[in-house]
RNA sequence: GUGUUCGUAGCUCAGCUGGAUAGAGCAACGGCCUUCUAAGCCGUGGGUCGGGGGUUCGAAUCCCUUCGAGCACACCA
């Protein structure tokens, strides 16, 4: 479905031609006069330079051109060369109308569907989730699902941090602790125990307990480092506790990301990448790209256009041992050889810029992918605390996110006590699906390049900007058509579409829906969900103060009535399919 | 030091492919509930768009400069 601005455009763009002028002045954009007009086209004035003659000249040409057209209400040309325009009910009423019907809300999916891979999670396995794995969780998960509502296929990939060092720390730490346990006894041979020999609590104790350790005690991170090189060759006992390691963290990861109703298609992680090393660095050395410095090899990936030193890539550390860049650089293969994707998206901190430029620019040189495969780092900035530091607890560590949520939702919980008498399961049900939306549109509703302040009592505040306000404009629309239902019938059953007469705030909100598609695209496009958060904020604004204007229920005209009812199931619609796009969902009730 | 991002109301942020009077929310103040959820709506006050130059008919927006802040600058991930 075309955009409303485009159609408006091309309109301009008719007479612009028939008067002679280039018609890429033609563009239409929202009136940022409100007071005057709905609509503005500005291109009169900067065709006057051109064309010789006062912008107003030019603007009544044009005006004049256009005042048969039915699809304005009001065109007028204004000093020094604005057209304003207003346009009809009919108009907006039929777009909405097409928009009811129409596949997506009226936005149009991808002619042409793309493959993507986007790498959103990064926990390490052992270790809890924590507030540095939020951004990355909720944004990967909204540009997911906005990928495939414009028709894209996405394969979501949590990339986990399940080799190294850290696995060697626990195992040897385990020794220490259960020295009994098959695993460290040589001399078996049999089959090792299907059940893991730790709970995920015991797990989470036993990573920071062998990482202090390690800082003190050298035999002991010698050993760690023995062990983690066991591993990796393949140790059979090692192996089968670096499984259950794994199992039961992911078990545990999983149920944590279904709290933030964040969903992976694939749990692959370093150890998949893991196999494709040894081949693809000799491969680098062999074909001269990667050269030797200072012990370590790296590939030069400086470019003539460059602005400052960007250093190069380092594949093999001096020791041998691969690092960071490697195992991407690997992963990419695997990637590819899997998925073969057009298009693979990084969610990480902002500060890993430089790193992803050098992993980029070589997968490039060395052939890894070619060309046509676009690699997007979409770096994101910090989460703050009140005091626009990095977020830490009371006490300077790291919070869990499992805290996190809950406090949010113990905040929210409270409220709803304060204002509404619920039961208490009802209510812990609804603080949890609102909580999740406070954070979350906390968050999205900021560009994700911009650092951010997380703050409890602003999210928990539930006024203005904020997801509960969103979700507490849908639970009234429904509460609305849940009672039209019960008296009139199904709204389901109405045939007939919006009002084609419209009073001012009716018409306000049309014209906010009808921004639909152009506000999607743009976030498609920009890869920004704080464009999707602002427009139901406007739209929400919109419906709010319509709602407070027009009586829907009391509405005696009965077609008047079905009209507003039609317009409120097109709200709700398109503000359901957004936060549908960002992550979260609304309650019946709040 | 080099590069990079940013500096807009007391606070948190939009606006930045140049357009009319720079917008929201919070906080402050004042209205609106016998009527669809007042977690709402309507209104008032609040600004040298960090400073200075330039380009332009026109600059928060583009360019230069300066001040201030964050971040990154090869063997961590």
């Amino acid at each position: 479905m075309k955009k409303l601005l485009d159609i408006l455009t091309e309109q301009f763009e008719i007479v612009m031609e028939e008067c002679g002028y280039d018609k890429k002045f033609a563009k239409i954009t929202v009136s940022n006069r409100p007071d005057l007009c709905e609509y503005q086209c500005n291109g009169a004035m900067a065709l006057a330079k051109a064309h010789k003659k006062a912008p107003i000249i030019i603007a009544n040409e044009l005006v004049e051109k256009l005042s048969g057209n039915d699809m304005f209400k009001e065109i007028e040309a204004v000093n020094p060369g604005f057209i304003n325009i207003k346009i009809s009910d009919s108009f907006i009423a039929e777009y909405v109308d097409e928009m009811s019907k129409a596949e997506n809300v009226g936005c149009e999916k991808n002619i042409k569907a793309k493959k993507v891979v986007i790498d959103y999670g990064g926990p390490n396995v052992a270790k809890p989730l924590h507030v540095g794995h939020l951004r990355s969780a909720i944004i990967g998960e909204t540009l997911k699902r906005l990928y495939r509502f414009k028709g894209d296929e996405v394969i979501g990939d949590v990339h986990l941090g399940d080799w190294g060092l850290q696995m060697g720390l626990i195992i040897e730490q385990l020794r220490v602790e259960q020295p009994d346990l098959v695993y460290f006894d040589e001399s078996y041979e049999g089959e090792y125990p299907s059940e893991a020999p730790f709970t995920i609590s015991e797990l989470e104790k036993i990573y920071p307990t062998a990482s202090a350790r390690s800082k003190e005690d050298e035999e002991f991170k010698e050993k760690a480092h023995m062990v983690t090189l066991e591993l990796q060759k393949g140790k059979k006992a090692y192996r089968a506790l670096w499984k259950h390691i794994l199992n039961v963290s992911i078990a545990d990861l999983k149920n944590n990301y279904k709290n933030l109703n964040v969903d992976f298609d694939v749990w692959k992680g370093e150890s998949d990448a893991e196999p494709y090393i040894p081949a693809m660095v000799d491969k680098m050395i062999e074909s001269g790209l990667a050269h030797e410095s200072q012990g370590a090899m790296v590939v030069d990936v400086m470019e003539e256009t460059d602005t400052k030193e960007i250093p190069p890539c380092i594949i093999r550390k001096s020791d041998g041992a691969a690092l960071y860049a490697t195992s991407d650089l690997a992963t990419i293969i695997q990637r590819m050889e899997d998925y073969n994707p057009e298009e693979i998206i990084y969610l990480a901190d902002k500060r890993q810029e430089m790193h992803f430029t050098q992993v980029f620019r070589t997968a490039k040189k060395a052939g890894i992918v070619d060309d046509s495969v676009k690699l997007v780092y979409e770096g994101f900035g910090t989460m703050n605390g009140k005091d626009n530091k990095p977020f830490k607890t009371r006490e300077g560590g790291v919070m869990r996110l499992e805290t996190l949520l809950s406090d949010v939702n113990e905040v929210i919980y409270n409220k709803i006590m304060e204002n509404r008498s619920e039961d208490e399961e009802t209510a812990r049900a609804t603080a949890k699906i609102v909580g999740l939306a406070a954070v979350k549109y906390g968050d999205l509703s900021n560009q994700t390049s911009k650092d951010y302040i997380f703050d409890t009592e602003r999210f928990a505040s539930f006024e203005g900007n904020t997801g509960p306000y969103i979700l507490y404009t849908i639970v009234r629309i429904k509460s609305i058509l849940e009672k039209y239902a019960a008296s009139e019938g199904s709204v389901e059953d109405i045939q007939s579409g919006v009002n084609k007469v419209l009073t001012p705030t009716e018409k306000s909100l049309m014209m906010e829906l009808a921004k639909f598609n152009a506000t999607i695209d743009s976030a498609y496009e920009e890869l920004a969900p704080y464009k999707i958060c602002a427009y139901i904020y406007d739209l929400s604004n919109a419906f709010n103060s319509f709602y407070h204007d027009n009586k829907i229920l009391a509405e005696e005209d009965k077609d008047k009535q079905k009209g507003f009812i039609k317009l409120l199931m097109i709200t709700k619609k398109a503000l359901e399919v957004c936060i549908d796009i960002l992550g979260f969902t609304a309650p019946d009730r709040m």
